[in-house]
DNA sequence: CGTCTGCTTGATCAGGGTCAACTCAGGTGG
DNA sequence: CCACCTGAGTTGACCCTGATCAAGCAGACG
């Protein structure tokens, strides 16, 4: 029933140099919306590598709110922030109908004996994960709202653009409040940039539809400070 | 002239499980305040470990500002956003008389083919690091300034204690101005809360020199959201 | 002794958060 | 089939936090 992926596939999806190896397969995980990938607390046993679908992943900040940390899709690993505790920070939820590979951890573990280039093809993986994070930090917190909406827009379409779909016209898998929470600006916030961008002429949106006219300006907009943070 | 480290001091230093090898040593490198470990865009070849002395990493944000990304002291590893690029994305400045212990990437990888506790003690160390930022990222954004500057007093507060200082009376290596990048604030904006937390009895700053005298109630205060985000 | 950089303090202002009301789409059940 | 409900999204009015601009001070150093 359930579909099982070779190695080769996995490093493809990954963007890592495709290796093989005899024998060694992984299981497909299928999610119906609204349901999660892993919890958070839950024990870490296995990292999962997005095959098809739409996912966000969350985590509960210090402040006791929950906030979206990622909108991962095809591609993107989840659980690699478990690793250390040997148990899941944050929690993945799918957006849509999602099919997800599995990768048991300890399994991999002992692939890395073997295959020294797929153990560092791992270590960069999560190394360039780091380094996102961290630039993601410095630049949303020297920008205006409306330049953290067009950072978030154009962002959305060179993924999509990246696996496949459209960049130009896609669907937003997530609310208003998903945006806020991610951007770090509330759901009234996003929605009034978003009509002002419309306003503009650079997007259109209904609902959850989205036509990006212009991702040039929006390109050179998300780059725009509140004003000049650090002089 | 330059100390030499064992790699079981190494493994101490950075909390992993002591594991020896015979002849296998890291060289020391001095940085007088001022000198960089590296600087932004310098191939990517060693990660650091602190082992005296204290920094300030900085990176590039998109919008062209440089802004601060942490303040590593004894024990933390420096580069690891490098691997991915072969190249470091940030760069790191001495803020005292320093000492690192430098490790050379090509021999970490060979290490870790006949060690694979070290290969999963780096791996876990870097899975902590991005968990870590996440955190940090969360709760940044949801804070007020006060809040910010307590979160950081605390968070210094029980590094130095991690390491041996006083948690409650230290200096302040870095600048307002530096505070101010690393918190997203501005440090006029510092410089008043710092004040304020003096009034209220919770600190007493004297230009550099800190005193921190009810912990208890800044480890609350470092969890008042700016009022309640998210509903 | 002058200069420079870091720090402090005050006055002003605006971006975006808060609160509130309303619309709209989809789902449920009588 | 329609009434009702719920959650998402929109829009407006108001206000607060923290940025901006400006000026003055103190310690470090040539």
């Amino acid at each position: 029933m359930a579909r099982w992926s070779a190695l080769e596939e996995v490093c493809g999806l990954l963007g890592l140099k495709p290796l093989t190896k005899k024998g060694i397969s992984f299981r497909h995980v299928r999610l119906a919306p609204g349901e999660r990938a892993y919890v958070t607390g839950q024990p870490f046993r296995s990292l999962f590598v997005v095959h098809t679908g739409f996912l966000k992943s969350m985590m509960v900040s210090e402040t006791g709110g929950v906030e979206v940390v990622s909108f991962p899709m095809r591609g993107d690993v989840l659980g690699l922030d478990g690793v250390y505790a040997r148990s899941h920070p944050s929690e993945v939820i799918a957006q849509s109908l999602c099919e997800l590979i599995e990768i048991p951890f300890q399994a991999l573990v002992e692939l890395w004996q073997d295959m020294p280039q797929l153990e560092l093809g791992f270590f960069e993986l999560i190394s360039r994960e780091l380094t996102r994070q961290q630039h993601l930090l410095l630049t949303l917190r020297s920008l205006s709202a409306e330049a953290k909406v067009a950072r978030f827009l154009w962002s959305l379409s060179e993924r999509f653009a990246g696996i496949g779909y459209s960049g130009t016209q896609f669907i937003l898998r997530m609310t208003r409040q998903d945006i806020g929470s991610y951007l770090g600006l509330t759901h009234e916030t996003v929605s009034r940039v978003m009509h002002a961008l419309q306003q503009e002429g650079l997007i259109s949106v209904d609902q959850r539809a989205l036509t990006i006219h212009r991702s040039d300006v929006l390109q050179v907009m998300r780059r725009l400070p509140v004003r000049s943070r650090s002089r």
